[in-house]
RNA sequence: GCCGCGUUCGUCUAGGGGUCUAGGACGCCGGCCUUUCACGCCGGUAACACGGGUUCAAAUCCCGUACGCGGUACCA
């Protein structure tokens, strides 16, 4: 606790964020802010063939959007810039020389065949190791004439030189002691042959010129980590705090991948959320609890809530099967959570779109009837689209049940006496309609249902004495009208 | 294959030797409310992977097996 916490989100550009990784994003934000630490973001495209230009810009967006705001990193400064590992390039080689100095790591000249054919031997060794690296062509197995020719005239790569019989061991505040034998480490490369670091030197060197305090990332990077230890190792350097946080699985329990995901009509991309309609907050609530509780029985948080209540003790091991059930329950819940105000001007962009008219004071009293009955704001142009232009169709079983032979002739009727007296608030349609029965001593089921019916089309839905007062009596009666057309007697 | 991580209701999980006839949430099924639907409330369904130990006592500790997942690249 010495030092400052220092986080850093380190996503590869090599396509629009990930669900997954804005979970990992999101536990690295909250350890910052909860401990006053810094949240750095550090885009790790070393990577040229798989780099994707519309990527880094979705990445900033999706975190924009989510309200992960970033200390450090592309937009947003600090003292280590450039926060991209494409334009730190000199400072990886730098090291990578520093440790071949020492003796921690050589050059090699390999072809990718010939590292190919080794693992193909099948003996179960790995392709460059402490075993086979003698065999090889590297500045350990050629003379230092032969390594200086063959470095003017070949590509090459900078490997580091994994120690021979050690345990490698490493608290995780995840999963606790975690330990590797060196032996079954690859001698992994450093710097590939067109100059750039791989994964693991960039990490490694970035993390501590950043004076990063914890890194917390997928489970998927747990087999590396040993290899991360080495290169502390070989620095000198002490190893920040590892957490590794279990994966985010499919629905049919492998990993979450784009191709898996897709045939479960599972979005992965954070965009796709927000295209879908789905709240930050429900989004972020959801994740923060695939993998972690407070404790207590309590489920919803805010963010800033997340940040009070979040600890890396209480993230759990296990991976974690993705729920859409549940994400939606969670969007309801935040939906229900606004005002009819809030509602009315999140839908106003999508009732717009969709070519309706209707002034915002009608639209919050949409909202208003529609909040507890929506599980995404495109729900009241999407289910109630009735409340801005007339039903098309009408429920069939609905129909058949309750619009009996006399059914427009009673309408029609009760059309009459709202023109006359033409209702304005919800207790004066209830008023209405029951004087309206009273008179002529018919049960309230005669009316209601089918009223509902030419209102909406619908069987269920909001109140209808509130929907009368909304539509009032001349929206009423040309609905009446219509539906009389249209079913018929 | 090898290495690693994991395994409590269908799913997310609580629980970390006795308080567990295993708690909550989502889903599902009933009921109440509402002459509708939803919300809400009440109730139900459903789990400690298996086998050995250790212990007076094990969902909880140890070992093994099975299964799942991850890794095994000049990708991250």
């Amino acid at each position: 606790m010495a030092h400052p916490v220092r986080v850093r989100f380190a996503p590869s550009p090599t396509g629009l964020l990930h669900i997954g990784g804005l979970r990992t994003a999101l536990y690295n934000y909250l350890l910052a802010r909860q401990t006053g630490g810094t949240f750095i973001l550090r885009v790790e495209d070393t990577d040229q063939t798989r780099y994707v230009t519309e990527a880094e810009a979705d990445i900033l967006d999706s975190l924009r959007w989510v309200g992960l705001d970033i200390d450090e990193g592309p937009g947003a400064g600090g003292p280590n810039q450039p926060y991209y590992q494409s334009q730190r390039s000199a400072l990886y080689r730098q090291y990578a020389e520093q440790l071949i100095e020492a003796g921690h790591a050589y050059y090699a000249f390999d072809t990718p065949d010939a590292l190919q054919a080794l693992r193909e031997r099948g003996d179960g060794n790995t392709a460059y190791n402490t075993a086979t690296r003698g065999a090889m062509r590297n500045s350990l197995s050629m003379s230092s004439e032969e390594t200086a020719t063959a470095l003017q005239s070949e590509p090459y790569v900078v490997r580091l030189k994994v120690p021979q019989g050690q345990t490698i061991a490493f608290e995780d505040a995840i999963r606790g002691t975690v330990s590797f034998q060196s032996d079954v480490l690859d001698d992994q490369v450093l710097l590939k042959s067109d100059g750039l670091p791989t994964y693991h030197l960039a990490n490694v060197v970035d993390d501590h010129h950043m004076s990063i305090t914890h890194v917390i990332r997928g489970e998927e990077w747990l087999p590396s980590t040993p290899k991360h230890i080495a290169l502390y190792n070989a620095f000198g350097w002490t190893p920040p705090q590892m957490a590794h946080l279990p994966l985010i699985l499919s629905p049919t329990g492998g990993k979450l991948s784009k191709r898996n995901a897709d045939k479960m009509g599972i979005p992965v991309s954070v965009r796709q959320y927000r295209e879908a309609g789905y709240l930050p907050e429900a989004l972020l609530n959801f994740l923060a609890f695939l993998g972690w509780n407070d404790g207590t029985e309590r489920e919803l948080f805010r963010l800033d809530e997340l940040v009070q209540a979040f600890s890396l003790s209480r993230v759990g091991t296990t991976g974690a099967q993705f729920s859409m059930d549940k994400l939606q329950w969670y969007n309801q819940q935040y939906l229900m959570a606004y005002t009819s105000a809030e509602l009315a001007a999140l839908a106003r962009p999508l009732v717009d779109a969709a070519g309706y008219t209707i002034t915002d004071d009608a639209l919050e009293q949409v909202a208003a009837m529609t909040r507890e009955r929506v599980v995404f704001v495109s729900d009241i142009v999407g289910n109630y689209a009735y409340f801005f232009e007339p039903p098309t169709a009408y429920n069939a079983k609905g129909v058949k049940k309750r619009w009996k032979a006399d059914t427009g002739s009673l309408l029609a009727a009760f059309g009459q006496q709202l023109l006359e007296a033409p209702l304005e608030t919800a207790k004066a349609a209830h008023d209405a309609v029951h004087g309206f029965v009273a008179e002529r001593e018919i049960g309230l089921g005669k009316i209601m249902a089918p009223l509902r019916l030419a209102l909406s089309g619908e069987m269920g839905g909001p109140d209808l004495f509130e929907m009368l007062a909304f539509f009032g009596a001349e929206e009423t009666v040309r609905r009446i009208n219509l539906a009389a057309e249209r079913i018929g007697s």
